[in-house]
DNA sequence: GTACGTTCATTTTTT
DNA sequence: ATGAACGTAC
């Protein structure tokens, strides 16, 4: 890491770090170091500015940018200097807040926090409760509309004062009793998280003066993709002092869809007149080429009111590649290739490369493609393992142990393992815990307490549900007992957890899902130095917080695949964007509304800015989807790109009597026909003969029909020689009935041989 | 109350 | 194509 403080930095990155008091916002584009210039400007605060690390507050986007910006401090500062800095996401934060100072809105420490899930079961029940039909009134779309009311700060009540339809009466309706069985359970999702943070401040103006006179110095990274709440958290937390240092960029919002509003930089500006804004356009990440075409696709949208004039002094570097693919498969085959050929000629370690796509649906094909070859990987995203269906369920029960009040955790575990407690007996128990106005669990309690009581219930019944107390009192008294990992060890005896997966999953599945158990046991030894009381409240806090981003293993060698909107913030030297057709990008949900299609084209821009070096950009000639085929039109983003940027199109090895030139036959990207290139069909044409160009790789299982014989080797192909040892095969043609292969030897160099002659051994 | 079969929707993007 | 959700049969 740097030496000094402010020696490595620029003239304006030096403005930006150094301001002292008073408001500031750093317009900044990508690559513009403004993470480094949050981090010194930290380091500035509490070095050569003496602020106590203690009196700032630092908002990162990901949990994993928060560790990151800790790390960097330690080793700007010395181990340790910064620990009492608050930095984190906003959800985290406030999740912080609230369990310090909620008791001042009349409520309990110990809430539970619903994720994507919880909430929409939670919606399912509300419309149960609410007579309402399913199929009429998507609980998606419901929630949707109150996950959007909140991000708002617009409450049940004003929600129900705006709205004029009858759907707006329906969604009224839905928000407040959505609300009230959070209150019952006590709980609160993501979107609570905040605003009740909101309300707090608003309604407990001490607490507000408590934190604005903690927080001298406050920052905030990402700050396009802050939503109303946010804004207003930072706005009432920042009205005291005014030392709030917000840092974005309007080309890189790309969470409308949540809420966030591109306006707050605009009001940032109304509210605090005195603002410095800082502009930060130098590009220190990636190479002319990759820059100007990002820039030519973001220029080609609307107007910006901040258009920052993006420039760097990197060298040209090599020329952005479009690339078409036959189908999903093929550009998935072509991706694998290529990369394949990256490592082999041992220019980049998978480490370096990343896929980026629009949809988690689009990494099957990559995956497969990279597993053909053997290519190391990992996946960001796609299914979470805390949203794995035994871990919830193991979660659930934890839950339990820490609030049984927690409705929806208490419903799926009911009767899971089988308990003999069926929809009818959980029916019967929702209605009568409804009609006392208590949560199941105190009603159950209340079962307990007096078996006179007039009970909806069977003597069978009634079994079952008190057997389900006694469990969950023993949770509850463990807890108290011992550490969090042995909370585990006797939930899962008790529950007899392994045996239950082993039933209903079999031999192979069952074992899997109890190995992922086991790896939940195994993440709560780093629990076991907290205090007892804390240790569970803390691991589900962490565990309804974490992102996919933040479980990425950096240290791994791995190909990284990646939506686009995960891989914002993060750089690699070789990125490929996949799927840039019309309706995957622009996704076909944003096309008829212009702002989402803006937001389309900033999403492009952001993958395109993640590359350092190389930038490949495809699309397939037909696609399919929900496993139907369509054919393909060239993202509309891509014809904003003048032909002179790109490099000229690789030949394919399997060339077809006519072209298959992307450019061919078309005037440019996006309109004029497909036509007259089914040829193009890969394995139609005869053999493919790995690694003969650049994405020529292609490697179709259908047999050549008309050629002497196929080749054995391909680029990427692991191999080990008597001599050389092992090595990697670069590529690899077909020379008069023999095949004359490149290998990259591990320390012996790059040696061509002929397969006949050299005896290579394929490894693996 | 489970076990199997059929239907249906699912794909934006996420803290 | 795949999995969840619902239905009918034991």
């Amino acid at each position: 890491m740097d030496g000094d403080l402010l020696g490595s930095l620029n003239a304006a990155q030096q403005q930006a770090v150094q301001t002292l008091d008073g408001p500031v916002l750093v317009l900044a584009g990508p690559g513009s170091g403004k993470t480094r210039v949050l981090t010194h400007r930290i380091a500035f605060l509490i070095g050569p500015a003496g602020i106590d690390p203690y009196n700032i507050l630092a908002v990162t986007f990901t949990n994993k940018a928060a560790r990151e910006m800790q790390a960097r401090l330690d080793n700007l500062l010395g181990a340790g200097k910064a620990a009492a800095l608050t930095v984190g996401t906003f959800h985290s934060i406030c999740a912080r807040f609230l369990r310090r100072d909620i008791v001042h809105l009349g409520r309990e420490r110990d809430f539970a926090i619903y994720d994507a899930d919880d909430q929409q079961r939670l919606m399912k029940r509300v419309l149960k409760d609410e007579n309402l039909d399913e199929k009429k009134h998507p609980p998606r779309a419901i929630h949707a509309a109150i996950s959007r009311a909140k991000n708002e700060f617009v409450d049940p009540e004003e929600y129900g004062r705006l709205g004029r339809t009858y759907y707006d009466e329906v969604v009224t309706r839905c928000y407040k009793r959505y609300q009230q069985l959070l209150r019952e359970s006590n709980a609160l999702d993501f979107d609570d998280l905040l605003v009740e943070t909101v309300r707090l401040f608003e309604q407990h103006p001490q607490v507000l003066e408590k934190y604005q006179d903690r927080y001298l110095y406050m920052l905030a990274d990402e700050y396009q993709d802050t939503n109303r709440v946010q804004y207003l958290l930072l706005k009432l937390l920042a009205r005291k002092r005014r030392n709030l240092f917000v840092v974005g960029d309007e080309d890189q919002s790309v969470y409308a869809f949540r809420g966030a509003d591109i306006r707050n930089i605009r009001y940032f500006e109304d509210d605090y007149p005195d603002a410095r804004v800082v502009l930060l356009e130098q590009n220190y990440r990636s190479t002319q080429s990759i820059l100007d075409v990002a820039q030519a696709v973001i220029q080609g949208g609307e107007k910006r009111k901040h258009a920052k004039r993006i420039w760097t002094e990197n060298e040209r570097g090599t020329l952005v590649q479009i690339q078409e693919g036959y189908d999903q498969e093929d550009e998935a085959q072509q991706v694998a290739a290529e990369i394949a050929r990256l490592i082999a000629s041992s220019e980049y370690r998978p480490g370096e490369i990343a896929i980026m796509y629009r949809t988690n649906a689009q990494s099957r094909s990559i995956e497969e493609a990279l597993m053909a070859r053997s290519l190391p990987y990992q996946l960001v995203g796609g299914t979470r393992f805390y949203e794995r269906k035994e871990i919830k369920d193991a979660l659930a029960y934890l839950r339990l142990a820490y609030n049984p009040n927690d409705t929806i955790s208490f419903s799926r575990v009911l009767n899971w393992p089988g308990r003999g407690i069926g929809d009818r007996s959980e029916d019967e128990l929702n209605r009568w815990a409804a009609s006392l106005s208590v949560p199941n669990y105190v009603a159950l309690q209340l079962l307990a307490d007096e078996p006179n009581t007039q009970t909806p219930f069977t003597a069978r019944m009634r079994k079952a549900l008190l057997d389900f107390l006694t469990l969950i009192d023993e949770l509850i008294a463990q807890r108290h007992q011992g550490d969090l990992g042995e909370l585990m060890d006797f939930l899962f005896g008790r529950v007899g957890f392994q045996e239950a997966l082993l039933r209903e999953y079999g031999e192979e599945e069952g074992g899997e899902r109890w190995a992922n158990i086991e790896e939940l046991r195994n993440a709560s030894v780093s629990y076991v130095n907290l205090p007892r009381e804390n240790q569970l409240p803390i691991f589900l806090e962490e565990v309804a917080l974490v992102s996919d981003i933040d479980q990425m293993k950096e240290n791994r060698d791995t190909i990284t695949c990646i939506t686009l909107h995960q891989a914002k913030g993060l750089e690699y030297p070789v990125v490929f964007l996949v799927g840039l057709e019309e309706g995957l990008l622009p996704h076909s949900r944003s096309l008829d509304e212009k702002d989402a299609l803006e937001e389309e084209r900033r999403l492009f821009y952001v993958g395109a800015t993640r590359a350092k070096q190389r930038l490949y950009l495809f699309y397939a000639f037909r696609r399919a989807t929900f496993g139907r085929t369509n054919l393909a039109q060239p993202s509309r983003f891509l014809a904003d790109i003048p032909k002179a940027m790109v490099k000229p199109p690789a030949r394919r090895a399997t060339a077809p009597s006519q072209q298959t030139s992307m450019f061919g036959g078309r005037s440019s990207f996006g309109s004029s026909g497909v036509g007259g290139r089914v040829g193009s069909l890969p394995g139609r044409n005869g053999p493919t003969r790995p690694g003969a160009s650049t994405f020529g790789a292609s490697r179709s299982s259908t047999p050549a029909p008309a050629t002497p014989r196929a080749a054995v080797f391909f680029a990427g192909q692991k191999v080990s020689h008597a001599t050389f040892g092992d090595g990697v095969v670069v590529s690899s043609k077909l020379v008069e009935n023999d095949e004359e292969v490149t290998v990259a030897f591990a320390g012996k160099g790059v040696k061509r041989l002929l397969a006949s002659f050299a005896n290579l051994q394929k490894v693996e």
